[in-house]
DNA sequence: TACATAATATGTACTTACAACACATTATTA
DNA sequence: TAATAATGTGTTGTAAGTACATATTATGTA
């Protein structure tokens, strides 16, 4: 019986396969996109009977040769073409009976992408994008994974410059904050809006207006390239020092 | 081969074992105590050659018939005998490399417990605590995992009740300041520390002064019960809405 | 061509949190 | 009883958050 960790590779192979190598481990990617000023989500039509007219995420089985992180850009890249995506994980859901086919850990991932860019393919008629509004039930445990993925986003969009890779790279203010307003459902002032996104300093004003908008069209910002990073998980090693 | 997580039972057990199911799956915990004025870790030497003299987190594989959390609680009960304490997952690491036995995940939790607690008793002699702040090297990728913990618990501590895990029931607001400065590597101002923790409205003034202190001794506090919860993790339901 | 419309763009006053900073008080101990 | 060492508290300036109103500009219609 290994007490801890540290096996030595003979002990390692005489542990038992039944008891702990039957566990299999799987990504789930909760993939948001914004269109039509709503939050969506891309979903797919559950091919098992228990969940029969469900909709679940998008996920599958690790391989035995690929990190964890590259199991998630794998789904992603395989369901929408698209590469260099912003992809973070949020949490591991390892409840005994979450799947009904066996023993199946799964790592939830969220991923932000522009429902507009010219690279997305969706590679499969039965995914669709659904409001993430009116999710009422998924298969497996998917709509609790959903739902703590959306918190997650909540939080990051308030303290870091991730949900730009939702929009083009040219947008206007009112698109900026309908976005805003479409993740956190709330609706937000103008006036403090735009002044806060000013004090963020994250924008650079590109001198040029909107284009076959029916009203006064707004000026076009896009993101400074310094935050163009496609994920924001803090290396282990910068310490983030919040002041007491 | 399974595009989607939603298996058949029948396709669930066609899959090969060489190519999923050998990925064994461990929880480690960063247990975290507070000792003469030093944040601590729970560590014990690694028994493998590769890290001969180097020191690993506690962890253990994943039983088949267990949850994912009810492992880590296990790991802490067997380790240090305590029960109902603090506990939160953090991250899974998943490199292919991160264990030179096999293909091990790890899912990594960090734990808050009460270093004088009566209940506390190490299973092993060769369990010691560690002054976070002298870690420098450690076996396999813990140093990493150690690092992603503190940062979690550093950012935890100032939006949570979090910290009081640490401390014994009644504590007063000396060393309540010692214990942050103790996380966070910084010093803070004795009269803005107070206001800040007075705005939480986290305390109970309990109308009793410290004794067999060699100075003028202060008042003691302790957390009140309803913040006494010993996990913080979000519910799904919950929406936590940050305005703009 | 001018007028009504609808959205953009911007500023001020109030309140609340954050940061820097100094002095009186109270046990202890020498 | 005097010196020491820590507790306990308040003010002021600065920055950010919130609530709120008016002028401006392009569009579209009469």
């Amino acid at each position: 019986m290994a007490k801890s960790i540290g096996l030595k590779t003979a002990e390692l192979e005489k542990i038992s396969h039944l008891d702990y190598f039957n566990i299999a481990l799987s990504v789930d990617c909760v993939i948001f996109a914004y269109d039509e000023k709503e939050l969506k989500v891309l979903l797919i039509k559950s091919d098992l009977e228990e969940f029969s007219g469900m909709y679940s995420l998008l996920g599958d089985l690790v391989r035995l040769d690929e990190d964890l992180d590259a199991a998630s850009y794998r789904i992603l890249r395989e369901r929408t073409g698209m590469e260099d995506v912003f992809l973070e994980q949020v949490h591991t859901f390892g409840s005994i009976n979450r799947h009904p086919s066996g023993r199946v850990v799964t790592t939830a991932y969220y991923s932000l992408i522009d429902v507009k860019h010219h690279n997305l393919r969706l590679n499969n008629n039965e995914l669709h994008w659904h409001s993430v509004k009116g999710i009422k039930k998924m298969a497996f445990d998917h709509k609790t994974i959903l739902d703590t993925c959306l918190n997650r986003l909540r939080e990051q969009s308030m303290e870091h410059p991730v949900v730009f890779n939702l929009l083009p790279e040219k947008f206007s203010l009112r698109e900026l904050q309908e976005l805003y307003e479409a993740i956190l459902s709330v609706e937000l002032d103008r006036r403090n809006f735009r002044k806060k996104i000013a004090i963020k300093d994250w924008l650079i004003d590109l001198n040029q207006m909107e284009e076959d908008v029916p009203h006064r069209p707004g000026k076009l910002y896009k993101l400074k390239p310094e935050f163009r990073k496609k994920t924001n998980r803090k290396k282990s090693s910068e310490n983030n020092i919040v002041s007491v």
